[in-house]
Formats: structure tokens, C-alpha cells, sequence
DNA sequence: TTTAATGCAAACTGTTTGCAGCTCT
DNA sequence: AGAGCTGCAAACAGTTTGCATTAAA
């Protein structure tokens, strides 16, 4: 399925700045912020809004078409460090953050992607999120609640 | 080793500010922001000036006393996302990106860490970086230009 | 023709910098 | 005593919002 088809499927338009950004993005090798792509489409000629390319970067990434890169200094928050723990797992409902260290799990998985990409890895970000105990119980009490609301 | 003995051992000082932000993060379990910490700066009557944790947590994490916690919105940038491809594995060199997929190979960790924990994993931030095939030749023929150099 | 989408301007949030004064060692 | 550090103010950068206009279906 093309673009405009999956657009339309939404009842989405596939309009001139959605084209240009995606063109963009489509020829660019590494990845790019928004106004670099803003920058890009006035030196094509292509001038869209710097404005556009925020709400179709948002459109695209929810699409699954695009995607976010990230780095070690684009971050949410701080939190303390324990010694010899790297890696943080985060609780989706409460924020809860406890560390783990991953890093001989990892050696694998980073083996096998170097032998497939030819690049050398020497730095990883890792983050898992999930539920915290506490939140996990929570979340069956509800369920229970609702259970017996339901049949009685 | 205490702080002080850190901070002094680079010649730098235990300051109240850095005590402040220090105690604030001891007390958080989850991550906070520099202005959620200003605030609680203030809520204890512990006045510190904003731009004052800017500059401590930058320092604390430098020494690794504190870690960034990163989120699936805080992002450097934006690259197409190939179908089926979930992870990106960055050049730190030249910023090439490359799609890879990675989830089978983690699975092992994340029930380890499930197991660890008591949490429920069901999210995941992965992110490689390294050298891609180019700059690795390129850091090569450096090196030998180099050997030349001292050696003739 | 209808309504999604654009693009401007302006507001806004979060971060950084210069500098005079203060404080930790 | 003196270098490191603070905190204000102000500059700055990046992002978001309101709204009249445009254009895709």
C-alpha cells in the first residue's frame, strides 16, 4: 500500500508538504530534525511551513512510517545512579524507575548486528518499561471490582 | 568515597545547591526534571537558583552520580522506518543510521529482569551506536598516514 | 463542495550565557 | 585569599497554538 492510500484509508489527504517531507526523509541517510528538513525544502524549492513538518513528523511517526532516533542527551528526566547498574526500567503508570545491568545479555544480539552491518558497536542505549509491582496489583483490584459490579 | 571527597578529589566544591539537588533525587523514585526539582527546592525551603540545577545535574551526571532517563518522545531526529525493523544502530562519526530488528534476542534479558524485578516488561527503547564500514576505513587509513608520518 | 490541512504570527516552554557578587576550601 | 560557584536577567532555540486561507477529495 502506497502513501496516499494509506492516508485516504484514515480519511487523510496526501497533501504537497506531506510529499516533500517524506521525499526528504526518504533521501537522507542519517537522521534529521525537524528544521533541517524545513531548511532542506527551501533549498529544493519545495518551501513548506516549519510548521508542517512538525505535524506531519507527529502524522508519520504515529503512521509507524517514520521513526524517532535517539541519543544520550535527549532525555525525559534524572535519576539517581547505583553503582555498576546502567539501564533503567520504568514504570508506564506510576514512573517508578529501578536500574539493571544488561550489558552480558546484550553481547549477543550486538555480535550478531555487527556481523550483519559491517558497523562496530561500542555503545548501546537500552530501556525497558513496564509495570511495577505495586501497579500490577492495582490494576487487579480493578479488574475486580469491575467484575463484581458486572455481575452483581 | 562520600561527595565531598569526589567533588574535592577534581577540585571542585560541596556546595548547598549540589546538596540540595543531591537529596532531591535520593528521595524521588522517579525521574525528575530540573524544573520539578527547582520546585521541590523550593517546597522545602531550600531555595536554589534554576539555573543552578541545570548546571549540577550536567556535573553529577558527568560523574556518573546520576543518569539520564530517556523516553520514546525525547528524540535527536527522525529517520524512515523500514517495515519489520523496530531499532536503529547510529554512526557516531557520520550519524548513518541502519534499521535493525532485535526483539527475539532480548526476550532472554527481559525475563531475567522480569524475574529480577517483579515489574511486567512490555516496552522497550534499544538504540546501537558505533562506526559504520566507511568511517571504520577511513580511521584506518589515518592511522597508517600517521605510522608513515612518525616512522619517515 | 466540504472539510482537512496549511502557514503565518504570536505565544510559550525549556535551556543557556554573561556577569557581578558570594562562598567554599 | 582566591578560584569555583551562584543566581539574576536576558538572550536564545525549539515547539505549539489560534485562526483565516487554501486545496485535496
Amino acid at each position: 500500500m502506497n502513501l496516499r492510500e494509506k492516508l485516504n484509508q484514515e480519511g487523510l489527504r496526501l497533501t504537497h508538504p506531506r510529499q516533500v517531507v517524506m521525499s526528504i526523509l526518504k533521501a537522507a541517510s542519517i537522521p534529521l530534525t525537524p528544521q533541517t528538513i524545513y531548511q532542506r525544502s527551501q533549498e529544493a524549492d519545495e518551501d513548506i511551513g516549519l510548521v508542517s513538518v512538525y505535524r506531519t513528523l507527529e502524522l508519520l511517526t504515529e503512521l509507524s512510517l517514520v521513526r524517532r532516533v535517539h541519543g544520550p542527551e535527549a532525555c525525559i528526566g534524572y535519576a539517581l545512579a547505583s553503582p555498576g547498574h546502567h539501564h533503567h526500567l520504568v514504570c508506564r503508570k506510576c514512573d517508578k524507575v529501578v536500574e539493571f545491568s544488561g550489558t552480558s545479555d546484550l553481547g549477543q544480539l550486538i555480535k550478531r548486528i555487527e556481523r550483519q552491518t559491517g558497523f562496530t558497536v561500542d555503545g548501546h542505549l537500552l530501556q525497558l518499561s513496564g509495570l511495577c509491582p505495586e501497579c500490577q496489583k492495582e490494576i487487579e483490584q480493578h479488574a475486580k471490582q469491575e467484575k463484581i459490579h458486572k455481575t452483581g
